[in-house]
DNA sequence: CGTCTTTGACCGGCGC
DNA sequence: GCGCCGGTCAAAGACG
């Protein structure tokens, strides 16, 4: 869908901008274009829109014009680009026919997807900044008034106005509306996806049992089984790693880089360093699966894909930018420093620690300061905890399970896929502010970046009071097309947290932890007003984002491991597991 | 003496 | 092929 156009309203002066036509002013929108949008007709809008974009200037439209719906005015200019150029409505939408018959739900739910996020963009372009407010329809008849300049034309075009103001209106309303469609459906697709991968790792660990696996396969497979509640990665890269990451973390803790010493290494025969061995060429005699870039998996097609996005996801990192004085954030885990290096562009040295929580765990952060302001430390996580964690972090795996889901979820074979899943994380999970989270899927790693370095700057609302404090942030999606509204969704996180496991009792404090962070030891649930002031607190305090972060990237990470039947090694505790032994 | 930090060396990826 | 850079290793030193 995404056809590498870059399409924006200068709300100042009115003016398109695009890559293939830099600056036709916009007069008037035009209402031919509107009323296909109304009518929800996608290819006639998509001509619409090629007829406006290919307009230097609008001239005023008869009423024979404005009616026209089925034939947009395409007068021959001598500068039209083709439609191909312009049409940003995709293929699949433009030749979708009424009388078309989906074979599936998931295909009507992505159609419709499709279809809505279309009509939305075509909308946003319009009535975004102020495209189709009243100025803009003045600056354009105001030639015109100037041109006649009749008393009765000037009432007539007055008339007009008012007509288009409450056009525009309505045109405004139904993008709210087709938003919040698009949003849902978009929820549903997600979440229908979502039932089908957990059906098929339920057949197939189902399977295996009957199979006949070992008793000591069959109890961990129990203790499998609350854990497909929170599924968090596609079912294709179930069950083909869990063991061999523990495995390769001990042989490198032992210090012996042979490979098969270990028994899980040896029968689970995959070969994936969580600390960067994935990256490395394979020794001689480890090479027996596919991790290793420079050659092909020796699997099965689709599931050699799927392990090529987990191998993806293995290495995603959450990156937390926070304000501290310290030389590092608390985060509940405890930390050894293993190396420390200058990186280039940035005089502050980077440090590089790895947990010490558990033998053998494979996390991993980096800690440096900004550049351009040495208040903000930037703490990165990498990989994901093999022991359960500290309370700290753990409170917010309830909360981020759903939305961290979408990340990983869905048709992760594909760059596309991902990067739909991380803006869908993007928007629902972490909507408080664009400036405050942002998804990276740039190469090579796709990295959450919470950045908290604003605080509770109270020139945000985020004391706005709230009719439904502790909403689920997942079920709030449209929050993304209402700016205003982002930052109340962090609260709303951070509320809903609170309300059910009164979640502070694990945060730790140090020396530069917000006072009014202390809040939060309170064992019942709180007053909406005192949440939101507590969790506007507490957000800007490093040690909870730590832990958020911590715990964000032991979903990210974790979730690569589960639906492994095969479940002899202890490490990469579950998060359904660890969530039982902290949140209980 | 054990643990942790420091720091130079080493390794692999990547761009030229 | 070479150099740069990020990341890791491991010996040496510091500390309690």
């Amino acid at each position: 869908m995404d056809r590498g156009w870059d399409l924006t309203l200068d709300s100042d002066s009115h003016r398109l901008f695009s890559p293939w036509l830099a600056t036709s002013t916009v007069h008037r929108p035009p209402v031919g274009f509107l009323k296909l949008l109304a009518h929800n007709s996608l290819p006639r809008a998509a001509d619409a829109v090629t007829t406006m974009l290919s307009s230097a200037h609008f001239d005023h439209p008869t009423n024979e014009e404005r009616n026209s719906v089925a034939s947009p005015p395409l007068s021959a200019g001598d500068n039209w680009p083709a439609v191909e150029e312009v049409d940003f409505f995709s293929a699949d939408s433009k030749n979708r026919s009424s009388q078309e018959q989906p074979s599936t739900a998931a295909t009507v739910i992505k159609k419709e997807s499709e279809a809505c996020s279309n009509v939305n963009t075509g909308l946003r372009l319009l009535t975004a900044n102020g495209g189709i407010d009243e100025s803009t329809v003045e600056d354009g008849l105001s030639v015109d008034v100037d041109n006649k300049g009749t008393k009765t034309e000037l009432a007539k075009l007055q008339l007009e106005l008012q007509r288009m103001n409450a056009e525009n209106q309505r045109l405004k309303e139904m993008l709210s509306q087709v938003t919040n469609n698009y949003s849902t459906l978009q929820m549903h697709l997600n979440a229908f996806i979502h039932q089908q991968q957990n059906l098929g790792t339920q057949r197939r660990q189902e399977q295996e049992a009957e199979e006949g696996k070992s008793v000591e396969d069959k109890l961990d497979h129990t203790k499998m089984v609350p854990r497909q509640f929170l599924n968090l990665a596609p079912s294709g890269v179930a069950g083909i790693d869990e063991v061999a990451n523990s495995s390769s973390e001990e042989r490198t803790r032992d210090g012996s880089k042979s490979p098969g010493h270990s028994i899980e290494l040896g029968s689970s025969g995959h070969r994936a360093d969580q600390d960067g061995g994935a990256m490395r060429p394979p020794s001689p005699d480890s090479e027996t699966q596919g991790w290793l870039p420079n050659k092909a998996p020796i699997l099965d097609g689709p599931k050699a894909m799927d392990q090529s996005a987990e191998a993806t996801m293995r290495k995603a990192r959450v990156s937390v930018r926070a304000r501290s004085e310290a030389p590092m954030i608390t985060d509940g885990c405890q930390w050894r420093k293993y190396g420390q290096k200058m990186a280039k562009g940035n005089p502050c040295p980077r440090a590089y620690y790895r947990c010490t929580m558990a033998v053998g765990c494979p996390v991993r952060k980096q800690v440096q300061r900004c550049a351009e302001d040495r208040s903000i430390l930037i703490t990165t996580y990498e990989g994901n905890h093999n022991h359960p964690l500290p309370a700290a972090a753990m409170t917010m795996v309830s909360t981020t399970t759903a939305a961290v889901s979408m990340l990983l979820s869905g048709s992760m074979s594909s760059p596309e896929g991902a990067l739909m899943n991380q803006n869908m994380l993007a928007r629902t999970m972490l909507p408080f502010s664009s400036s405050m989270a942002t998804i990276s899927a740039s190469a090579p790693f796709p990295t959450v970046t919470l950045d908290l370095t604003h605080g509770p700057n109270p020139n945000l609302p985020l004391h706005r009071p709230q009719s439904h404090p502790f909403q689920v942030p997942a079920v709030t999606p449209y929050q993304n097309f209402t700016p205003n509204l982002h930052s109340q969704a962090l609260p709303q996180v951070l509320s809903q947290a609170l309300h059910n496991k009164s979640i502070f009792s694990g945060l730790q404090t140090s020396e530069d932890m917000a006072p009014n962070a202390q809040l939060g030891h309170q064992a019942h649930p709180l007053p909406a007003d005192t949440v939101s002031a507590t969790t506007a607190a507490i957000t800007a305090d490093p040690n909870f984002t730590a832990a958020l972060a911590a715990a964000i990237s032991s979903i990210i990470g974790g979730s690569s491991h589960r639906n492994n039947s095969d479940s002899r090694s202890n490490a990469n505790v579950p998060t359904t597991n660890m969530m039982n032994g902290f949140l209980s």
